[in-house]
DNA sequence: CGCCCCGTTGACAAGCCTCAACTTGAGTGG
DNA sequence: CCACTCAAGTTGAGGCTTGTCAACGGGGCG
């Protein structure tokens, strides 16, 4: 959808199917920083500088509503309520930034594999793609590597050893979690990070 | 300062020393999210819920300025252009954590100090802290390792590296890039992150 | 003097990566 | 309908990077 260094006008919000935004290194490896799915805004920081330092890719097939910019503008000068609710989603994305780096710093990979897949349920559960502890999950071993800093290889052997812990079964890109209090203390999770409970949704109704 | 999972009714300014936002996971482990240096704001975050996910701790003596949450709510009701600086702030500071999580995530662990020894001057030398390419750098060997996800012993090791390839000098707390365009290739750092040029320093100004 | 924090160094082990080969399934073109 | 290609996954062998354990040195401070 967009790569690194370029300039956009709009802010693309997901409304249907996966997207992530990612940064390469000169080695050509590749980090995601993210996942966005239905209801999750790519790219909040053009909405300051249009400059974009990160790119952003689909997953799936997927449906992104163009939001201008000056639509944004807009609401950063006449609508408080609506500003704090902006604010409100970038400090919400530094929490998971932080999880995540905290993730990739000090866990080891099966833990953090185990902890990425907890996030990943419970953020699709809020968005309302799931069925009990199923999800249809449309990612590569590659991606979800990226997304851990580990290869497609080992991750690889990660799935494989979840499973054999019988903790997850994951066959022809559906997730079940068979264990979910079993998962969250393998991989030491905790949602409040995700900051679920609080009326994000609202917005995007608003707009 | 404070500890993970506590409440707080101010926002933390650094105004002299330096500090640091971590987590820890169940293992212990120490996570370093990000530094903070004069001008730096510590807990953003609490200004829309006050519940703190993260602990604070100055790495030297420091002085700090501890502003309400009341002040602050103000601003964001009557003050747009400041809130927008707030706003600008909160996106700054997610570029700097993907660019953490990049090098967390991909690169090996003497770019990764590397990487981390740019930014750090970069910043301090905005900050005003530096004599050319020389800073006070009140860091211990584990307090590093720990914004990279590497141990005490292994960031030990890197240093030497670094210094044997002659890119900095480091004894004594005192850290000298010896060889800026040399060492910027080597870890393939990029400053245009960091956002110096914006003015987010007239923000401090007007509070 | 003794203690503790910080840094230094070596030996060894574990985790993860690289390289390589092979399988499967979906799509494509003859 | 079949051959071919390509993306994704699987598996094994071997090696590099990093962690763990342990010991030691120096400096600040009670």
């Amino acid at each position: 959808m967009i790569r690194e260094g370029n300039r956009t006008h709009h802010v693309y919000l997901v409304v249907k199917g996966w997207a992530c935004r990612y940064r390469t290194n000169s080695d050509g490896k590749i980090q995601i920083l993210n996942y966005q799915i239905p209801g999750d805004f790519c790219n909040l920081h053009t909405t300051l500088t249009q400059k974009i330092e990160y790119s952003i890719a689909t997953l799936v097939p997927s449906v992104i509503a163009y939001i201008p910019h000056g639509r944004i503008d807009d609401i950063y000068t006449h609508h408080s309520r609506l500003t704090r609710s902006f604010n409100w989603l970038a400090l919400n994305e530094i929490s998971i930034l932080q999880e995540w780096l905290l993730n990739v710093g000090s866990r080891p990979s099966h833990q953090r594999l185990a902890h990425l897949l907890c996030e990943i349920l419970i953020r699709a559960r809020a968005a309302g793609l799931t069925e009990d502890h199923r999800l249809h999950l449309p990612l590569t071993q590659t991606q979800l590597g990226e997304a851990m800093g580990i290869t497609q290889i080992h991750t690889n052997r990660v799935l494989k050893r979840l499973q054999a812990e019988r903790l997850i079964t994951f066959d022809d890109r559906m997730l079940t979690i068979t264990d979910w209090q079993g998962i969250k203390e393998y991989a030491d999770f905790d949602a409040r990070y995700l900051h679920l409970d609080n009326a994000e949704a609202s917005l995007v109704n608003d707009l």
